[in-house]
DNA sequence: ATCGTCAATCGAACCGATTCGACGAATACA
DNA sequence: TGTATTCGTCGAATCGGTTCGATTGACGAT
């Protein structure tokens, strides 16, 4: 594997020059720099990562900690990885993935072995383990994920809240007054998915500020489970409109519904809370709040490499609740 | 951040002793270890990898390279990545995704700036274009996908040519002479993807054989276009039994069956070719040719590490296709 | 008492980059 | 013509580990 040294050798100058040549740091003349240029071409140099680290304390590599729970639809967390995974590398980033079970763990040996600039957590929980740990490293951190206490970092997440407003007006607008409403299963509240009560206390709220009554249900993750509470819960016929905060549950629905001869949105009003690019893949044709996961996982990544790449910049951390914005695909009436 | 001079320096030894101590390359007496073993602690130092890595020309990374294709089912991709994830970190190795569309140029970014000590491949096409590059750098490599040339690699994937034999020898068996089969789309052939002709021309010929008549579809990707798509081929009615070797496809299956009425197995056999993850979560209830991501993702880490810690194991590289295995879902008849 | 062996430790070299200070040559200024 | 400035380049130090002799002291054998 060639080294600095052979190109400076093949080009007849010194490694130092070879390096300002590459950096640019100093001026370095025309002829010069295009020999070694050439020098690098020909033995197809690329600087040594880990030498550079070394010197620099930069390694260009993001570490991205993902967790895939069991009480959540998998497929769901990709479209968060891949717009990150773009992103980095669109500023000139690696993406190293963690998917252990132990956070912490991982997080600790990342950051003190200085193998990653800066980390980005996504799914994080209201008490998220991983924060206390976070807040005691170096390296900068984003996450995608509203915590209880978001000091110290860059924070991304929808509006949950405002979700559940968002969605109980529609609605209310349409004159429903008894409503179905399916959560995330009641795992993810007990471990500190926030988004799953967030969305459901506004809901509440809301509702009862309407005068509607609300019956509520934790949905389930895993079929078959799925399907039978679903059957069973459109059985009992306790409303007229459903809203629907689980991605497990709002996948399997049409052909549930289908099965049971239920008519959207003749005989029940369906909302839900998916991605566009999840509703195509699902053929879900269903209004719903848009959650925005590429956008979501880019600004987090814009946002670390700033903290990245300016040490001392040193403006306050944000907290970005992006607003639902909802998608007519007609479903209610 | 702490290093190893520092724990040289509050243990009362030198440098190497500390290495020494943490490698355990050589003997040092039980009370000095101990020593080095609280000041690590009191410090919380970890060795920076960077260094270590200049050094050792040792990473303990695996470059992992993700192409997400337009014309394939992104969750099924998930199923490979994470147990791969999840065995390289048993093996102590950490995982550098790399989800570039330009593989080869990031492929020769990533060996020659030595930040993997090996590489693996996931959907890996017959001519594919990361092979040549893949050749002609130092890290050995694993591949999932069974490319035209598998010269100088650890090869795993499953049978697909025997796969489709084994799916019309079920129908056969059964008495079917009429069936449809829906392949992957005409694309993922067009760039390479084996395993969509490898099954079909396998399947047509075995059915030949059986003097089978086999109505031929290329399965659409993207919905809506996948619901048209069946619910055309189920009205013409064409054979008593259907081979779906396409995720989207049989991920939509169940409603458009529901929709049309058509009960499965009275009306219509249905086998496929999933994993059994992937059957639930879509809660696919088809008899299928189990396809083992888990097991092939795996096999691709414990091959690569061998390699990788052992430069001079030259055995010879392996080939392995794993035999395909039909799990009975009764939707056969 | 002497030698060899072994366990425990140290010092120095090295991995491959970056970067600072220095230096010679060319140019500008007075 | 002498001096200051700029340009282009080099040498050496450094980053934080690992590893190869070398060294020291204790012990057993002769």
């Amino acid at each position: 594997m060639a080294t600095i040294h052979d190109v400076a050798k093949r080009a007849g100058v010194s490694r130092s020059t070879v390096s300002y040549a590459l950096s640019g740091k100093r001026t370095i003349s025309r002829e010069t720099r295009e020999r070694i240029e050439e020098a690098i071409r020909d033995l197809g140099f690329t600087p040594n990562a880990g030498a550079r680290a070394l010197k620099t304390s930069q390694t260009l590599v993001i570490g991205l900690f993902v967790h895939f729970f069991e009480d959540e639809f998998s497929p769901a967390m990709l479209q968060y990885v891949l717009p990150i995974s773009d992103a980095a590398r669109e500023a000139g980033y690696d993406i190293l993935m963690v998917t252990e079970t132990d956070g912490p763990k991982a997080l600790k040996r990342l950051s003190s072995s200085e193998m990653v600039d800066g980390v980005i957590l996504l799914n994080v929980a209201h008490e998220d383990a991983r924060l206390p740990v976070m807040r005691s490293i170096r390296q900068p951190g984003s996450m995608v994920g509203l915590p209880k206490d978001t000091d110290g970092f860059d924070v991304f997440d929808l509006d949950w809240d405002e979700s559940g407003r968002v969605l109980v007006d529609h609605l209310a607008a349409l004159g429903h007054t008894d409503i179905v409403l399916v959560t995330p299963r009641e795992d993810v509240a007990a471990r500190g998915g926030a988004y799953s009560w967030r969305l459901k206390n506004a809901a509440l709220e809301r509702a009862a500020e309407h005068g509607m009554r609300v019956h509520l249900f934790h949905g389930e993750t895993q079929q078959p489970a799925v399907n039978e509470q679903l059957g069973a819960i459109l059985d009992a016929k306790l409303g007229t409109a459903m809203i629907v905060h689980n991605d497990a549950v709002i996948a399997a629905l049409p052909s549930v519904l289908h099965a049971r001869g239920v008519k959207v949105p003749d005989d029940l009003s369906v909302v839900g809370i998916f991605s566009e690019e999840f509703g195509r893949l699902f053929n879900l044709p269903y209004t719903a709040v848009e959650t925005s996961p590429e956008q979501l996982g880019r600004r987090a990544v814009r946002a670390l490499v700033q903290r990245m790449t300016n040490p001392e910049y040193a403006d306050p951390h944000r907290v970005e609740l992006i607003a639902p914005e909802i998608v007519d695909r007609g479903s209610t009436r």
